[in-house]
DNA sequence: GTCTATAGGACGATAGAC
DNA sequence: GTCTATCGTCCTATAGAC
């Protein structure tokens, strides 16, 4: 007769650091095979937890996603204002706290930090596809975080080109496009290097007062 | 004791019927579900199949994901020579037989054309995004298109620039961008004009030679 | 905070009748 | 060309012990 197994040699972590380790499990297999794709058997072996284990901190499949996305939204927002050299109001991307940070910089920061992190970059490519259908849990996030985005770049761009919602447009097109490139054939192509040309042709084009960028 | 409902008033299609059927159920599917969420019941279902005669003819889940991808390639080779007055080659896209073909008109056929599909673009921005991941079963399908799109673009736009590989990358980039915002929300995007307005830029920025478009 | 145990389905695929 | 029947595996989630 076996002897059960219980009392196994689990590490028992405080609740934060857990929720950390799941955050950044989690981040990766989304990645690798978006939200549809994901398995919480996948989650909770990449933590060395039971499933149950890991529903206890987490609720639901549905409450993981949108703990990453929480997660990674105010990663985001501390990692880019300490870049910009400015301190961001928490709750960015807040229009009001950016109105006097010029566009074209603001780009090529967002980039460059882009190039650093291809993993992160993916889970949003990816889970920006798949949230075109209605039905994906989230939908509605990416729904806002587009709109919003634009909001922000268009009022970045007002009073350099006459159609500032257009050249908005067209920089998130432009960023998500290379975005794709860029993590297919990363050893071919040079975000960085291929943004600031095509932000070069874009900001030209759209110039209409004094304003001249480099 | 109850009877079994063996013979159901199932239609028994001619295969290449069925087939054409099976295509744009799974079509639909793919572009609302991605490949990973996609579930050979709900196929069955829409064509009024059980799953073992769905199986039939595709053999296997991802039998069934390359059969869609061939089909649209063809229907695509097809619809686009149609479209732009000239009898392509068959393997199409060849860049042998585009030689003559202005880049820039080029791009506004392909743009009008999926601008009257969001279905079929819906399904290559999802099926894009989920095959990055290395272990997906359309991950060296997408990764010899985008190749092969950028090759022959970049040999279309020799002579009008001195980095045409640039300039395609760039084309490719804004054009796949452009195609998730308007997916998003097309009664507030107009995915042609906006392509135009891109593409004013993107072209005027690159053109070195005499020629000027427009 | 983590476990065992288990419910209750959905999954892809095969065998073989008709 | 389509079916019934079934296999073995995976899935999310809950109950309750420790």
């Amino acid at each position: 007769m076996t002897e059960p197994i219980y009392r196994r040699d689990r590490a028992r972590l405080p609740a934060a650091e857990r929720r950390r380790q799941i955050m950044e499990v989690t981040t990766r297999l989304i990645a690798e095979r978006g939200f549809w794709g994901l398995s919480m058997q996948d989650v909770a072996d990449g933590c060395g937890l039971t499933v149950p284990g890991l529903l206890h901190h987490i609720g639901s499949k549905d409450g993981l996603l949108i703990a990453v996305l929480e997660h990674r939204d105010a990663e985001d927002a501390r990692s880019l204002a300490a870049q910009l050299g400015r301190s961001l109001t928490d709750d960015w991307p807040a229009a009001g706290a950016l109105h006097e940070v010029d566009l074209r910089q603001m780009c090529s920061a967002l980039v460059r930090r882009n190039a650093t992190q291809p993993e992160i970059v993916r889970l949003f490519a990816v889970l920006e596809a798949e949230s075109l259908a209605p039905s994906h849990p989230a939908h509605a996030y990416f729904a806002a975080r587009q709109d919003h985005t634009v909001a922000v770049f268009t009022a970045l761009a007002k009073g350099r080109t006459d159609h500032p919602q257009s050249l908005a447009r067209q920089i998130v097109a432009m960023m998500d496009g290379l975005q794709i490139q860029w993590l297919r054939a990363p050893e071919t192509t040079d975000l960085v290097e291929e943004w600031e040309s095509a932000a070069e042709a874009l900001f030209a084009r759209h110039v209409s007062t004094s304003d001249r960028v480099k």
